[in-house]
DNA sequence: TCAATGCTTCGATTAGCATCGAAGCATGAA
DNA sequence: TTCATGCTTCGATGCTAATCGAAGCATTGA
């Protein structure tokens, strides 16, 4: 009928909610079997394998076989940086599917966004660089200065490393609760993975949020509290 | 059910192809009347009043009463950022819906991305700027540089002006057809301006092409030609 | 006041799609 | 071989959502 690319057909994947709910438990860049994530959208394994394997026809996931499980992931940071595009727009016009809990508390605090951290604390990072002049921020686009490429060298981070891949060393991301940009890119994963490294915080089994322990949060207030 | 932004709404409303059609013909920037919406996706007046409803509801519209007609719009820039962000990802992926006609050939050639030039004259302008070290491109962040700055003062582009607006001034948009980078942000809103003001270029009726005229397109090649 | 236009609401129809039970097919373990 | 697990395919079902004809409202113009 029309001429250009079919964003109905993405659109209508996403548009289902147990499609949906699979998506956002993809967004953790962990890759699931097809039974988790039936567990994730409250499905039988039936209709799982069923939507699954419209996703992947739809190039939105990828799939590995591993023995008898079938690994699923996203099929690129595109289809995560997506996610977050349609999260960021939804939240920001209230679509919220209202639930508030301790869980949701945990995830307003600190949470995976597609690999890198996102929530008050991902936010913390964000202006703490900013405003010590570590980062520059022109609108969209967000530049390593001397002084932050030093700071990060010795928090243990190898930026010349970084720079050599084709990812954006620095990204903006907009977070949907703080409503306030995080740190994307590769240098945002690597602040997280640093984390870990040092057990300043770990990761929650059941869910995308990340907790930290009380030493950690202390230390992390001590190095990004403006 | 799960916390979080409702993005499966945003995806319903995007995945209905009637309701996809309209939303990319809202693309061009201009606001339309139901009637013309009704036209463009192919469908009744009262389809089309039943969709429209739902995406102003999904706060993706708005709608201007003005007579006995009303004119919708998308609400946002963020909402037209987010459907390219879909157009590029689907046509990375090959989910074209094939038709090629001499319409189509001028779609490829030149058309309008919401404010600003795609197409293949869209990327040319992108390349020649970049080759002759106009502007800087890392990642996805672009810049300006001082004798871009001079040049496009030259061509009648207020950039001081447009510096001081809100919007990012250069950003770079994947073209779905030529699936490189073009220019967008306020400077490319500005130089489509330009071309209008120049009468070198002037807007279809019926869709979103943009047409040069032949001495029109002969000074943009001796302007932007690498 | 009457007619025409643009749009919405109502009602009925239809088709497509998500869902799940049951069965089938691999893989791995005993 | 036999059993258990993880996943897919098949078939049937039920429901929702898109669609359009017809009628109803509002605005404009004569």
């Amino acid at each position: 009928m029309k001429e250009g690319p079919d964003i109905a057909l993405l659109g209508n994947m996403i548009g289902d909610p147990a499609r949906a709910n699979m998506l956002l438990a993809l967004m953790s860049g962990k890759a699931l079997t097809a039974s988790e994530l039936a567990c994730e959208a409250g499905i039988t394994s039936q209709t799982a394998s069923f939507h699954l394997g419209k996703l992947e026809a739809a190039g939105m996931l990828v799939c590995r076989k591993q023995g008898r499980h079938r690994y699923f992931a996203l099929s690129g940071p595109d289809v995560g940086h997506l996610l977050e595009t349609l999260m960021g727009l939804a939240a920001r016009q209230g679509h919220l599917r209202t639930r508030t809990g301790p869980r949701d508390e945990a995830m307003r605090k600190a949470r995976i966004c597609y690999n890198h951290l996102a929530g008050d604390m991902g936010v913390m990072i964000y202006d703490a660089l900013l405003e010590r002049g570590f980062i520059e921020d022109d609108s969209d686009r967000i530049d390593l200065t001397d002084t932050g490429y030093a700071f990060s060298g010795k928090f243990g981070i190898d930026i010349a490393h970084l720079s050599r891949q084709r990812r954006p060393l620095c990204r903006s991301c907009l977070d949907w609760s703080a409503r306030k940009s995080h740190l994307a890119g590769s240098l945002g994963t690597a602040f997280l993975e640093r984390f870990y490294e040092l057990r300043w915080a770990r990761r929650e089994k059941t869910s995308r949020a990340v907790i930290f322990s009380a030493e950690g949060e202390q230390r992390f207030r001590d190095l990004f509290s403006v």
